[in-house]
DNA sequence: TATAATATTTACTGACCGGTCAACTATACG
DNA sequence: CGTATAGTTGACCGGTCAGTAAATATTATA
Protein backbone atom coordinates (compact mmCIF):
# COMPACT_ATOMS: atom_id res chain seq x y z
CA UNK A 1 0.00 0.00 0.00
CA UNK A 2 1.58 3.24 -1.15
CA UNK A 3 2.11 5.93 1.20
CA UNK A 4 -0.78 7.81 -0.03
CA UNK A 5 -3.13 5.37 1.10
CA UNK A 6 -1.13 5.17 4.72
CA UNK A 7 -2.00 8.67 4.89
CA UNK A 8 -5.73 7.81 4.32
CA UNK A 9 -5.76 4.60 6.64
CA UNK A 10 -4.72 7.53 9.54
CA UNK A 11 -7.03 9.99 7.80
CA UNK A 12 -10.39 7.77 8.10
CA UNK A 13 -9.19 6.73 11.74
CA UNK A 14 -9.41 10.10 12.18
CA UNK A 15 -12.30 11.10 10.54
CA UNK A 16 -14.10 8.05 11.92
CA UNK A 17 -13.54 9.22 15.62
CA UNK A 18 -14.53 12.42 14.92
CA UNK A 19 -17.91 10.73 13.82
CA UNK A 20 -18.77 8.27 16.47
CA UNK A 21 -17.52 10.40 19.49
CA UNK A 22 -20.40 13.37 18.18
CA UNK A 23 -22.98 10.56 17.96
CA UNK A 24 -22.04 8.64 21.06
CA UNK A 25 -19.43 10.22 23.39
CA UNK A 26 -15.77 9.11 23.76
CA UNK A 27 -16.46 6.47 26.45
CA UNK A 28 -19.47 5.01 24.59
CA UNK A 29 -17.33 4.61 21.44
CA UNK A 30 -15.71 1.40 21.01
CA UNK A 31 -11.86 1.05 18.84
CA UNK A 32 -13.21 -1.90 17.30
CA UNK A 33 -16.31 -0.14 16.03
CA UNK A 34 -14.23 2.88 15.46
CA UNK A 35 -11.62 0.75 13.29
CA UNK A 36 -14.54 -1.07 11.84
CA UNK A 37 -15.81 2.22 10.40
CA UNK A 38 -12.62 3.48 9.34
CA UNK A 39 -12.11 0.12 7.44
CA UNK A 40 -8.78 -0.42 9.42
CA UNK A 41 -7.61 -3.27 11.66
CA UNK A 42 -6.84 -2.47 15.28
CA UNK A 43 -3.33 -3.28 14.79
CA UNK A 44 -3.20 -0.02 12.14
CA UNK A 45 -5.08 2.07 14.66
CA UNK A 46 -2.27 1.78 17.67
CA UNK A 47 0.37 1.32 14.64
CA UNK A 48 -0.75 5.67 14.44
CA UNK A 49 -1.85 6.22 17.64
CA UNK A 50 -0.71 5.21 20.77
CA UNK A 51 -3.73 4.88 22.46
CA UNK A 52 -7.59 5.66 22.41
CA UNK A 53 -7.71 9.40 23.99
CA UNK A 54 -4.53 10.41 21.58
CA UNK A 55 -6.87 9.47 18.74
CA UNK A 56 -9.70 11.70 20.49
CA UNK A 57 -7.59 14.63 21.03
CA UNK A 58 -6.39 14.34 17.81
CA UNK A 59 -10.18 14.32 16.35
CA UNK A 60 -11.56 16.68 17.93
CA UNK A 61 -8.30 19.08 17.07
CA UNK A 62 -9.42 17.98 13.15
CA UNK A 63 -12.85 18.67 13.64
CA UNK A 64 -12.01 22.27 15.19
CA UNK A 65 -10.05 22.74 11.93
CA UNK A 66 -12.21 21.67 10.02
CA UNK A 67 -15.05 23.56 11.29
CA UNK A 68 -12.78 26.67 12.05
CA UNK A 69 -12.00 26.41 7.97
CA UNK A 70 -15.66 25.29 6.55
CA UNK A 71 -17.86 27.86 9.18
CA UNK A 72 -15.92 30.46 11.25
CA UNK A 73 -13.36 32.19 8.96
CA UNK A 74 -15.88 31.90 5.57
CA UNK A 75 -18.58 34.09 8.34
CA UNK A 76 -16.17 35.95 9.45
CA UNK A 77 -14.26 37.17 6.92
CA UNK A 78 -17.06 38.82 5.36
CA UNK A 79 -18.07 42.42 4.91
CA UNK A 80 -21.20 41.76 6.36
CA UNK A 81 -21.97 43.56 9.55
CA UNK A 82 -20.75 42.28 12.43
CA UNK A 83 -24.74 41.98 13.46
CA UNK A 84 -24.85 39.95 10.26
CA UNK A 85 -22.43 37.78 11.39
CA UNK A 86 -23.36 36.67 14.20
CA UNK A 87 -26.57 36.53 12.52
CA UNK A 88 -25.30 33.76 10.29
CA UNK A 89 -23.57 31.96 12.82
CA UNK A 90 -26.31 31.38 14.45
CA UNK A 91 -27.72 30.07 11.69
CA UNK A 92 -25.27 27.85 10.73
CA UNK A 93 -25.01 26.26 14.39
CA UNK A 94 -29.00 25.71 14.09
CA UNK A 95 -28.19 24.20 10.94
CA UNK A 96 -25.17 22.23 11.84
CA UNK A 97 -26.26 20.02 14.83
CA UNK A 98 -29.01 17.95 12.77
CA UNK A 99 -26.93 15.26 11.48
CA UNK A 100 -27.18 12.51 9.03
CA UNK A 101 -26.59 9.37 11.24
CA UNK A 102 -27.54 7.23 8.88
CA UNK A 103 -30.71 5.97 9.99
CA UNK A 104 -31.80 9.06 11.20
CA UNK A 105 -31.40 13.26 11.43
CA UNK A 106 -30.73 13.36 15.08
CA UNK A 107 -29.90 16.01 17.04
CA UNK A 108 -26.31 15.76 18.13
CA UNK A 109 -25.24 18.78 20.08
CA UNK A 110 -22.03 20.93 19.76
CA UNK A 111 -19.04 18.30 19.25
CA UNK A 112 -16.88 20.18 21.62
CA UNK A 113 -20.04 20.49 24.11
CA UNK A 114 -20.52 17.26 23.88
CA UNK A 115 -16.75 16.42 24.84
CA UNK A 116 -16.41 18.93 27.31
CA UNK A 117 -19.34 17.76 29.43
CA UNK A 118 -18.05 14.27 29.35
CA UNK A 119 -14.40 14.44 29.45
CA UNK A 120 -13.41 17.87 31.04
CA UNK A 121 -12.96 15.86 34.29
CA UNK A 122 -11.72 12.57 33.38
CA UNK A 123 -8.76 13.85 31.35
CA UNK A 124 -6.69 17.23 31.90
CA UNK A 125 -5.17 17.03 28.37
CA UNK A 126 -8.63 17.06 26.27
CA UNK A 127 -9.97 19.92 28.88
CA UNK A 128 -6.96 21.85 27.87
CA UNK A 129 -7.55 21.19 24.06
CA UNK A 130 -11.40 22.07 24.48
CA UNK A 131 -10.99 25.20 26.31
CA UNK A 132 -8.92 26.60 23.93
CA UNK A 133 -11.17 25.93 21.32
CA UNK A 134 -13.40 27.91 23.51
CA UNK A 135 -11.44 30.42 23.66
CA UNK A 136 -11.49 30.03 19.52
CA UNK A 137 -15.05 30.41 19.33
CA UNK A 138 -15.55 33.07 22.03
CA UNK A 139 -12.51 35.25 19.60
CA UNK A 140 -14.00 35.13 16.71
CA UNK A 141 -17.46 36.58 18.30
CA UNK A 142 -15.65 38.88 19.81
CA UNK A 143 -14.33 39.86 16.63
CA UNK A 144 -17.68 40.57 15.14
CA UNK A 145 -18.99 42.35 18.58
CA UNK A 146 -15.74 44.67 17.87
CA UNK A 147 -16.31 45.54 13.92
CA UNK A 148 -19.66 46.11 14.73
CA UNK A 149 -18.77 48.63 17.58
CA UNK A 150 -16.71 50.09 15.19
CA UNK A 151 -19.49 50.89 12.68
CA UNK A 152 -21.40 51.73 15.52
CA UNK A 153 -23.90 48.79 15.28
CA UNK A 154 -23.95 48.75 18.88
CA UNK A 155 -22.51 51.09 21.82
CA UNK A 156 -19.43 50.46 23.46
CA UNK A 157 -18.93 47.67 26.15
CA UNK A 158 -16.82 44.74 27.56
CA UNK A 159 -17.20 42.91 24.13
CA UNK A 160 -14.82 39.52 25.17
CA UNK A 161 -17.58 39.31 28.14
CA UNK A 162 -20.32 40.03 25.94
CA UNK A 163 -18.74 37.00 23.51
CA UNK A 164 -18.15 35.04 26.20
CA UNK A 165 -21.79 35.26 27.33
CA UNK A 166 -23.25 34.87 24.19
CA UNK A 167 -21.06 32.09 23.52
CA UNK A 168 -22.65 30.16 27.05
CA UNK A 169 -26.03 31.06 25.17
CA UNK A 170 -25.48 28.61 22.02
CA UNK A 171 -24.12 26.17 24.09
CA UNK A 172 -27.23 26.35 26.33
CA UNK A 173 -29.43 26.38 23.54
CA UNK A 174 -27.21 23.53 21.90
CA UNK A 175 -27.88 21.23 25.22
CA UNK A 176 -31.25 22.17 25.34
CA UNK A 177 -32.18 21.18 21.32
CA UNK A 178 -30.51 18.27 22.27
CA UNK A 179 -32.47 16.70 25.65
CA UNK A 180 -35.78 18.15 24.31
CA UNK A 181 -35.45 16.77 20.75
CA UNK A 182 -36.59 20.22 19.07
CA UNK A 183 -34.18 22.73 17.28
CA UNK A 184 -37.45 25.37 18.39
CA UNK A 185 -34.94 26.78 20.65
CA UNK A 186 -32.68 28.63 18.32
CA UNK A 187 -35.83 30.29 16.74
CA UNK A 188 -35.24 32.86 19.32
CA UNK A 189 -31.85 33.07 20.18
CA UNK A 190 -30.54 35.67 17.70
CA UNK A 191 -32.84 38.91 18.92
CA UNK A 192 -31.09 38.07 22.77
CA UNK A 193 -27.83 37.70 21.02
CA UNK A 194 -28.69 41.42 19.90
CA UNK A 195 -29.81 42.47 22.96
CA UNK A 196 -26.56 40.94 24.45
CA UNK A 197 -24.36 42.55 22.24
CA UNK A 198 -26.47 45.83 22.59
CA UNK A 199 -26.06 46.16 26.85
CA UNK B 1 -31.55 -6.13 59.49
CA UNK B 2 -34.88 -4.42 60.23
CA UNK B 3 -37.06 -2.61 57.58
CA UNK B 4 -35.85 0.64 58.41
CA UNK B 5 -32.35 -0.46 57.80
CA UNK B 6 -33.42 -2.27 54.80
CA UNK B 7 -34.98 1.59 53.85
CA UNK B 8 -31.15 2.85 54.51
CA UNK B 9 -29.62 0.36 52.16
CA UNK B 10 -31.70 1.48 49.15
CA UNK B 11 -31.22 4.87 50.33
CA UNK B 12 -27.40 4.79 50.48
CA UNK B 13 -27.57 3.05 46.83
CA UNK B 14 -29.47 6.64 45.63
CA UNK B 15 -27.40 8.80 46.84
CA UNK B 16 -24.18 6.89 46.23
CA UNK B 17 -25.31 7.16 43.09
CA UNK B 18 -26.04 10.88 42.59
CA UNK B 19 -23.14 11.69 44.18
CA UNK B 20 -20.72 9.22 41.55
CA UNK B 21 -22.67 10.22 38.52
CA UNK B 22 -22.21 13.56 39.48
CA UNK B 23 -18.44 13.23 39.55
CA UNK B 24 -17.83 10.96 36.71
CA UNK B 25 -20.96 10.89 34.68
CA UNK B 26 -23.24 7.68 34.18
CA UNK B 27 -20.51 5.49 31.86
CA UNK B 28 -17.72 6.26 34.26
CA UNK B 29 -19.33 4.96 37.57
CA UNK B 30 -19.04 1.39 37.54
CA UNK B 31 -22.01 -0.85 39.95
CA UNK B 32 -18.81 -2.36 41.78
CA UNK B 33 -17.57 1.62 42.60
CA UNK B 34 -21.13 2.02 43.63
CA UNK B 35 -21.91 -0.25 46.08
CA UNK B 36 -18.84 0.01 47.68
CA UNK B 37 -19.36 3.55 48.47
CA UNK B 38 -22.90 2.97 49.43
CA UNK B 39 -21.67 0.27 51.96
CA UNK B 40 -23.76 -2.45 49.98
CA UNK B 41 -23.33 -5.84 48.00
CA UNK B 42 -24.08 -6.17 44.53
CA UNK B 43 -26.56 -8.55 45.21
CA UNK B 44 -28.37 -6.15 47.03
CA UNK B 45 -28.06 -3.23 44.35
CA UNK B 46 -29.82 -5.89 42.37
CA UNK B 47 -32.44 -6.78 45.22
CA UNK B 48 -33.50 -3.01 44.61
CA UNK B 49 -32.91 -2.16 41.51
CA UNK B 50 -33.75 -4.17 38.11
CA UNK B 51 -30.41 -2.63 36.26
CA UNK B 52 -27.53 0.21 36.46
CA UNK B 53 -29.84 2.58 34.26
CA UNK B 54 -32.75 1.90 36.03
CA UNK B 55 -30.63 3.03 39.26
CA UNK B 56 -29.42 5.90 37.79
CA UNK B 57 -32.89 7.42 36.65
CA UNK B 58 -34.34 6.65 40.08
CA UNK B 59 -30.97 8.79 41.62
CA UNK B 60 -31.43 11.68 39.01
CA UNK B 61 -35.30 12.08 40.33
CA UNK B 62 -34.70 11.80 43.89
CA UNK B 63 -31.71 14.41 43.45
CA UNK B 64 -34.11 16.81 41.48
CA UNK B 65 -36.57 16.26 44.43
CA UNK B 66 -33.84 17.81 46.68
CA UNK B 67 -32.70 20.27 44.96
CA UNK B 68 -36.51 21.93 44.04
CA UNK B 69 -36.86 20.85 47.97
CA UNK B 70 -33.74 22.34 49.15
CA UNK B 71 -32.99 25.37 46.47
CA UNK B 72 -35.65 26.09 44.39
CA UNK B 73 -38.70 26.58 46.93
CA UNK B 74 -37.07 27.87 49.34
CA UNK B 75 -36.11 30.70 46.41
CA UNK B 76 -39.30 31.11 44.72
CA UNK B 77 -42.07 30.70 47.67
CA UNK B 78 -40.33 34.44 49.09
CA UNK B 79 -41.66 37.33 48.64
CA UNK B 80 -38.79 39.00 47.05
CA UNK B 81 -39.37 40.66 43.83
CA UNK B 82 -39.01 38.53 40.96
CA UNK B 83 -35.99 40.02 39.56
CA UNK B 84 -34.36 39.42 43.40
CA UNK B 85 -35.54 35.33 43.30
CA UNK B 86 -33.47 35.39 39.87
CA UNK B 87 -30.62 37.06 41.27
CA UNK B 88 -30.79 34.69 44.28
CA UNK B 89 -30.87 31.79 41.57
CA UNK B 90 -27.90 32.59 39.99
CA UNK B 91 -26.12 33.37 43.29
CA UNK B 92 -27.12 29.62 44.42
CA UNK B 93 -26.56 27.78 41.57
CA UNK B 94 -22.51 29.29 40.80
CA UNK B 95 -22.27 28.13 44.47
CA UNK B 96 -23.33 24.80 44.63
CA UNK B 97 -21.57 23.76 41.44
CA UNK B 98 -18.34 23.88 43.49
CA UNK B 99 -18.52 20.42 45.38
CA UNK B 100 -15.87 19.04 47.68
CA UNK B 101 -15.24 15.31 46.30
CA UNK B 102 -13.24 14.13 48.92
CA UNK B 103 -10.03 14.94 47.52
CA UNK B 104 -10.49 18.53 45.99
CA UNK B 105 -13.25 21.19 45.27
CA UNK B 106 -14.10 20.59 41.93
CA UNK B 107 -16.54 22.30 39.57
CA UNK B 108 -18.75 19.58 38.58
CA UNK B 109 -21.20 21.22 36.84
CA UNK B 110 -25.24 20.47 36.57
CA UNK B 111 -26.06 17.24 37.38
CA UNK B 112 -28.96 17.00 34.81
CA UNK B 113 -27.34 18.83 32.51
CA UNK B 114 -23.73 16.57 32.85
CA UNK B 115 -26.61 13.54 32.36
CA UNK B 116 -28.23 15.20 29.54
CA UNK B 117 -25.41 15.72 27.73
CA UNK B 118 -23.79 12.17 27.98
CA UNK B 119 -27.00 9.74 27.89
CA UNK B 120 -29.94 11.95 26.12
CA UNK B 121 -29.24 9.83 23.25
CA UNK B 122 -28.48 6.69 24.88
CA UNK B 123 -31.12 6.35 26.28
CA UNK B 124 -34.97 7.70 25.84
CA UNK B 125 -36.25 7.14 29.20
CA UNK B 126 -33.96 8.87 31.03
CA UNK B 127 -33.62 12.04 28.31
CA UNK B 128 -37.51 12.42 29.00
CA UNK B 129 -37.20 12.44 33.16
CA UNK B 130 -34.19 15.32 32.21
CA UNK B 131 -36.54 16.89 29.55
CA UNK B 132 -39.20 17.22 32.29
CA UNK B 133 -36.69 18.50 35.09
CA UNK B 134 -35.39 20.96 32.81
CA UNK B 135 -39.03 22.26 32.58
CA UNK B 136 -39.46 22.30 36.15
CA UNK B 137 -36.54 24.69 36.17
CA UNK B 138 -37.65 26.91 33.73
CA UNK B 139 -41.55 26.84 35.29
CA UNK B 140 -39.98 28.32 38.22
CA UNK B 141 -37.99 31.06 36.58
CA UNK B 142 -41.10 31.77 34.29
CA UNK B 143 -42.99 32.30 37.71
CA UNK B 144 -40.48 34.98 39.27
CA UNK B 145 -40.63 36.56 35.90
CA UNK B 146 -44.10 36.81 35.64
CA UNK B 147 -43.80 38.27 39.30
CA UNK B 148 -41.59 40.48 38.18
CA UNK B 149 -44.19 41.63 35.33
CA UNK B 150 -46.91 41.70 37.99
CA UNK B 151 -44.87 44.46 40.25
CA UNK B 152 -43.84 46.26 37.14
CA UNK B 153 -40.34 45.24 37.75
CA UNK B 154 -40.42 44.37 33.61
CA UNK B 155 -41.85 44.83 31.03
CA UNK B 156 -44.49 42.62 29.22
CA UNK B 157 -43.11 39.88 27.22
CA UNK B 158 -43.16 36.05 26.15
CA UNK B 159 -41.92 35.05 29.76
CA UNK B 160 -42.32 31.36 29.15
CA UNK B 161 -39.43 32.71 26.42
CA UNK B 162 -37.48 34.72 28.28
CA UNK B 163 -37.30 31.35 31.13
CA UNK B 164 -36.21 29.18 28.38
CA UNK B 165 -33.27 31.71 27.10
CA UNK B 166 -32.35 32.23 30.90
CA UNK B 167 -32.04 29.05 31.49
CA UNK B 168 -30.01 27.83 28.18
CA UNK B 169 -27.60 30.75 29.32
CA UNK B 170 -27.16 28.97 32.98
CA UNK B 171 -26.69 25.68 31.71
CA UNK B 172 -23.74 26.95 29.50
CA UNK B 173 -21.82 29.22 31.71
CA UNK B 174 -22.11 25.74 33.88
CA UNK B 175 -20.14 24.15 31.16
CA UNK B 176 -18.16 27.06 30.69
CA UNK B 177 -17.00 26.95 34.17
CA UNK B 178 -16.67 23.44 33.83
CA UNK B 179 -14.60 23.05 30.76
CA UNK B 180 -12.35 26.68 31.96
CA UNK B 181 -12.23 25.57 35.33
CA UNK B 182 -13.15 29.38 36.33
CA UNK B 183 -16.33 30.47 38.25
CA UNK B 184 -15.14 33.82 37.03
CA UNK B 185 -18.27 33.51 34.50
CA UNK B 186 -20.71 33.74 37.11
CA UNK B 187 -19.98 36.98 37.94
CA UNK B 188 -21.55 38.76 34.69
CA UNK B 189 -24.46 36.35 33.93
CA UNK B 190 -26.86 38.33 36.61
CA UNK B 191 -26.79 41.14 34.32
CA UNK B 192 -27.45 39.95 31.43
CA UNK B 193 -30.56 37.96 33.23
CA UNK B 194 -31.43 41.06 33.70
CA UNK B 195 -31.30 42.07 30.77
CA UNK B 196 -32.84 39.18 29.07
CA UNK B 197 -35.78 39.75 31.25
CA UNK B 198 -36.43 42.78 29.94
CA UNK B 199 -36.26 42.32 26.32
C1' DT C 1 18.32 -6.04 -6.18
C1' DA C 2 19.49 -5.66 -1.20
C1' DT C 3 18.08 -3.50 2.85
C1' DA C 4 15.83 -0.77 6.05
C1' DA C 5 11.80 1.56 7.34
C1' DT C 6 6.95 1.76 7.29
C1' DA C 7 2.42 -0.23 7.18
C1' DT C 8 -0.96 -4.07 7.58
C1' DT C 9 -2.86 -8.15 9.39
C1' DT C 10 -4.19 -11.77 12.63
C1' DA C 11 -4.54 -13.67 16.85
C1' DC C 12 -4.42 -13.02 21.51
C1' DT C 13 -4.24 -11.14 26.24
C1' DG C 14 -5.94 -9.88 30.91
C1' DA C 15 -8.79 -6.92 33.19
C1' DC C 16 -13.20 -5.24 33.95
C1' DC C 17 -18.04 -4.81 33.18
C1' DG C 18 -23.09 -5.40 34.20
C1' DG C 19 -25.71 -8.87 35.69
C1' DT C 20 -27.10 -13.70 37.85
C1' DC C 21 -27.74 -17.17 41.22
C1' DA C 22 -28.49 -19.86 45.12
C1' DA C 23 -27.62 -20.22 49.78
C1' DC C 24 -28.23 -17.89 54.00
C1' DT C 25 -30.30 -14.70 57.50
C1' DA C 26 -33.55 -11.86 59.50
C1' DT C 27 -38.05 -10.15 60.05
C1' DA C 28 -43.22 -10.12 59.89
C1' DC C 29 -47.32 -12.31 60.78
C1' DG C 30 -50.78 -16.00 61.48
C1' DC D 1 -44.12 -21.25 67.38
C1' DG D 2 -43.96 -22.00 62.02
C1' DT D 3 -43.77 -20.30 57.75
C1' DA D 4 -43.73 -17.03 54.15
C1' DT D 5 -41.44 -12.85 52.82
C1' DA D 6 -37.82 -9.54 52.46
C1' DG D 7 -33.01 -8.60 52.68
C1' DT D 8 -28.14 -9.94 52.46
C1' DT D 9 -24.11 -12.22 50.91
C1' DG D 10 -20.28 -13.95 48.07
C1' DA D 11 -19.18 -16.63 44.37
C1' DC D 12 -19.65 -16.69 39.64
C1' DC D 13 -20.85 -15.94 34.82
C1' DG D 14 -20.25 -14.48 29.60
C1' DG D 15 -19.13 -10.62 27.00
C1' DT D 16 -16.64 -6.68 25.92
C1' DC D 17 -12.94 -3.59 26.42
C1' DA D 18 -8.38 -1.25 25.40
C1' DG D 19 -4.19 -2.62 24.28
C1' DT D 20 -0.19 -6.10 22.63
C1' DA D 21 2.84 -9.09 19.91
C1' DA D 22 4.72 -11.02 16.15
C1' DA D 23 4.60 -12.28 11.56
C1' DT D 24 3.84 -10.48 7.03
C1' DA D 25 3.63 -7.25 3.31
C1' DT D 26 4.69 -2.97 1.16
C1' DT D 27 7.45 0.90 0.02
C1' DA D 28 11.61 3.96 -0.13
C1' DT D 29 16.33 4.25 -0.82
C1' DA D 30 20.76 3.08 -2.41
Amino acid sequence: MSLLQAANTRERLLQAAAALIWERGYQATGVDELCARAEAKKGSFYHYFPSKIDLAIAAIESTWQQVENGVFKPIFSTDLSGMEQLSQLVAKVSELLLVNTGDRKMILGCPFGNLGQEMALHDERIRVVLQNIFSAHCAYIESALNKAQREAEIPAGDNAQRAKNIFALLEGCLLLAKVDKDLNVFRHTMPVVRLMASA
